[in-house]
DNA sequence: GGGCTTCCGTACGTTGCCGTACATACAGCG
DNA sequence: CGCTGTATGTACGGCAACGTACGGAAGCCC
């Protein structure tokens, strides 16, 4: 069993060696993640990386006239601040949490050394990164070709996917934001789902009521992001008490 | 100068210091790509990896049911197979030959070998995997926001920054297929910028007149990427005889 | 309980792109 | 030169999403 506050509950560092693991852990600091705040700036320098527990972060670009895309959405699967190792340490796009939790944040100086050892932490986090690349570009396609009630299906699916309950708090208007669609088209697709019984919503409150028929209605973009992410991780951890 | 037919011609090759550049040189293996060959396809093993020397692979998306979107173009600045030393071998869209021409191919094992070294090719291909990703998220935004003939100056300027001369050969059709639009869409929006002076094209041969006004004219999408690539390759050259 | 704020619902004209269909024009070839 | 295939142009109805505007409803606070 894990304790229940614990980094593993973030699946990256749950995956980690024991010895990766432990030389990690004294300088792994457990931070709240508030609705709304902003874990990086577009262009800024990247300090920390950001390794989600019961919390998801979106990555989102805003438009210099205003709107805005989210690009990818991260939660206890991932890491925040790819950048930081990537080499480039700053993106042309803002972190921004979109439900709020908790992380545990790493000093990026600290975790470049530990990149550079080139071992297990290695090669999780370029696995990741691949997967987030997936995602980057499935947005693109959904972007391109799919309705807006498939688009929020998608995003439904896999904001469900990284919290813990059916249950995620989260205005039309914000979902409008992150999908870069108008808050009405939000409410007319949502109001669909909602008369077919599929989701409630109330004041910021959606409950998912049932996902397979949601899976059902969702386009397939959805699929080839969860796919290749199983794919990349199947069976990928390094760490002896590892649990899916 | 650079030999007539170097790998040197590739940025990234060109970049790495006489040492590694010396170790990869032997299994390097130039080979032509010519128009609409699929240097792999969605979810296959990747063998090689390529590294364009004036040509242009675009990276696509298919959906099941026929459209198809492009994810992001790859020419003699970078390489072609990320998913070899990201570590997953495989990735859900496919990759195929814009404009022909030829590049310099190295087995996946061999550049996984390289890769695990750690030194300057491992920071030239992390580095330049970022400018990828960037390009990607760029291209949702883009999908999301954009009207499609500023995503025809987008595509012809990011083609045109991989190409030599300033002419390509491509049809209106073939560039719709990339786009993900009809091809009456890019018939009308390039039709538009001819009348303006802009471009001149006829059956398959599109020459750019008049860069600066169709920079004028493209969206920001465009300088994010090209800003963001400059950005992450400013001065990161390792060899002695790098010459931007 | 009254007032305020936030969230959600609805409506209407407009537009950009779609799907489809067909017309024109250029290029190569026999 | 005429044929044929490919590339490009044009047209038209349809629709999804847009921008805008405003009405109603639920929660919060004093």
């Amino acid at each position: 069993m894990l304790a229940l506050h614990s980094p593993k509950q973030n699946y990256l560092l749950a995956a980690l060696p024991d010895a990766d693991y432990e030389r990690l852990l004294p300088d792994l600091e457990r931070v709240p993640l508030e609705l709304g705040l902003a874990l990086y700036e577009s262009g800024s320098q990247q300090v920390y990386v950001y390794f989600p527990v019961a919390s998801i972060v979106s990555l989102l670009y805003v438009m210099r006239d205003g709107p805005s895309a989210e690009i990818a959405v991260v939660g206890n699967e991932g890491v925040v601040g790819v950048a930081l190792f990537m080499g480039g340490e700053s993106t042309p796009s803002r972190a921004v949490v979109q439900s709020a939790g908790h992380a545990y944040r790493l000093k990026g100086s600290h975790l470049r050394t530990e990149f550079e050892r080139g071992g297990p932490l290695q090669y999780l986090l370029l696995r990741y990164t691949q997967s987030l690349i997936t995602q980057m570009a499935q947005t693109a396609v959904c972007n391109r070709h799919h309705a807006v009630e498939q688009q929020l299906c998608r995003w439904l699916l896999l904001s469900l996917d990284r919290l813990p309950s059916n249950e995620l708090t989260m205005t039309q208007a914000l979902i409008a934001n992150m999908l870069g669609v108008r808050r009405e088209g939000v409410t007319e697709a949502a109001g669909k789902l909602q008369a077919e019984g599929l989701i409630h919503y109330s004041r910021g409150k959606i409950t998912v009521l049932d996902r397979p028929k949601l899976e059902a209605r969702v386009c397939e973009c959805y699929a080839v992001v969860k796919r290749e992410s199983d794919r990349l991780f199947a069976g990928k951890t390094f760490a002896a008490d590892r649990q899916l």
